[in-house]
DNA sequence: AACTAATCCAACCGCAGTACG
DNA sequence: TCGTACTGCGGTTGGATTAGT
């Protein structure tokens, strides 16, 4: 990151460029004292700090106006308290924030909102403008990558709507939605995406998460399973949910026409932005999926998407967000509906290994069917041809997806998601109701823009 | 290497509150 | 009570730097 090198770098640059006076924001518009005196703006030099510190060492801090006076110092009392209290004041603290001070801010902007200076009382060195700018950076960071404002463990006291775009002092719970846009890559199947928000903000209580792939045991236990859809537990009734406040259930396609033309397309953009978390060998797509090469690039009619949401560490659990659309019974109602399906466990009450693995399994026949093909080879963990090559090849693939160190590590790439949105690792999968699952539904369907 | 976009952050502006004559 | 000066706060601007293409 650019340091400024505190109040040198660009004082040293007026004094290089002629200090001319108006190097700064203001070029040209010099205050001018009534007795003929111009006040100089923009950058100060080390010579202005010099008498301004000179001066408070004398004087003490306040009587701004009268450093200008007393002193022949070319600046308003405005500017001099502002360089004081800013730059020159002893105590101050340079350089980043550290993780507990971004904690605090996080945590006194949800208590108080944009109250810098009260913000900055809390935290001994550091400035309200610090503070401010270190917000406004944060804001813009997390609209970027489609992060919740706010950690999930941390609920704003103040209204549920933003306001951002006044003049307020509210905290912003929420995050202006990005143009949508969907990061593919030429060859990849899917589009792996985070959403404009989490969903523990506003829009849902806080301890709810909709979006769970249980615990992983082992790569061993990795593989497609046909009776997996059968034998999950139902998803929650969508009629049950409450119609005041929930738009009713988006219908599935008729059983006889594909659900795919539902989907969302470049012209049917899906309400989240796009966050290049998962790079396109994420899933080691040329193992498994390599019976694309006969049928061209799927992605390439963007009829097809799966959204990946980590939520919580990925060595033992991955939320999936299933955008697209399926065949399948189980996933229909979700699926077809763009929404979120909350994976617990599998109805046994084992861990539910596999079923991400499932999930993309199915969705991938699912494309290629709908792309015309269909009567491709199974894959071989479908079809339960797996040789015991086949199975090491795909753990080690599998190992290097979650372990690897690299930068296109997806297990990089959640852990960062993690630590940075500061999700936590200790919710259980188990502790997601069907009354969450519900509410996360309908939080979903309020969202809009889903076929 | 050159150009552009994104980011950072110092410094500005306007407004509001307070003190004081 | 009013007017003025001072102070503090929050929002905005734009130059410098860095990152990306």
């Amino acid at each position: 990151m650019m340091m400024m090198g505190g109040n040198n770098q660009m004082s040293a640059q007026s004094e290089d460029g002629g200090s001319s006076g108006d190097n700064g924001m203001s070029n040209g518009n010099n205050g001018v004292r009534g007795d003929g005196m111009v006040l100089k703006k923009g950058p100060w030099t080390t010579a202005e700090d010099a008498v301004l510190t000179e001066y408070v060492r004398v004087n003490g801090e306040g009587n701004w106006n009268s450093i200008q006076k007393n002193t022949g110092l070319a600046r308003c009392g405005k500017s001099c308290r502002l360089r004081w209290a800013n730059h020159l004041r002893p105590n101050l603290k340079k350089g980043h924030f550290s993780p507990q001070e971004e904690r605090t801010i996080i945590e006194l902007h949800a208590k108080m909102g944009n109250k810098w200076a009260r913000m900055a009382a809390q935290l001994p060195g550091r400035t309200d403008n610090e503070i401010k700018n270190y917000w406004n950076t944060r804001i813009k960071r997390r609209q970027r990558q489609g992060l919740p404002l706010y950690p999930r463990d941390i609920h704003p006291h103040y209204s549920q709507y933003p306001h951002h775009l006044h003049h307020n002092s509210q905290p912003q719970m929420l995050l202006p939605a990005p143009l949508p846009t969907t990061a593919t890559t030429a060859t990849s199947c899917f589009s792996f995406q985070t959403p404009i928000m989490s969903l523990h903000t506003s829009m849902m209580p806080s301890s709810l998460h909709p979006l769970h792939i249980p615990h992983r045991v082992s790569p061993l236990n990795f593989r497609y399973n046909p009776r997996l859809a059968t034998t999950m537990s139902s998803p929650p009734n969508l009629h049950s949910l409450n119609s005041d406040s929930t738009p009713p259930p988006l219908n599935s396609p008729s059983g006889s026409t594909p659900p795919i033309s539902s989907l969302p397309s470049p012209q049917n953009q899906p309400p989240f932005t796009t966050l290049p978390l998962f790079d396109y060998d994420f899933f080691h797509e040329k193992k498994r999926f390599k019976h694309d090469e006969n049928h061209g690039n799927i992605n390439n009619n963007n009829n097809f998407m799966l959204r990946f949401l980590p939520m919580e560490n990925y060595s033992n659990r991955v939320a999936l967000d299933v955008a697209s659309s399926s065949s399948n019974n189980l996933y229909q109602p979700y699926i077809d509906s763009g929404l979120f399906y909350p994976f617990k466990t599998d109805q046994d009450g084992s861990s539910g290994d596999g079923l991400l693995e499932d999930m993309l399994q199915e969705a991938h026949m699912l494309a290629v069917k709908a792309n015309g093909g269909g009567n491709e080879e199974m894959p071989k963990e479908m079809n339960g041809t797996a040789t015991q090559q086949d199975q090491e090849e795909e753990e080690e693939d599998y190992s290097k997806l979650i372990n690897d160190d690299g930068p296109t590590s997806m297990g990089m790439a959640i852990n960062e998601w993690c630590n940075d949105s500061g999700e936590s690792s200790e919710r259980q999968p188990s502790a997601i109701t069907d009354t969450e699952n519900q509410l996360a539904l309908a939080n979903v369907q309020s969202r809009g823009n889903f076929p």
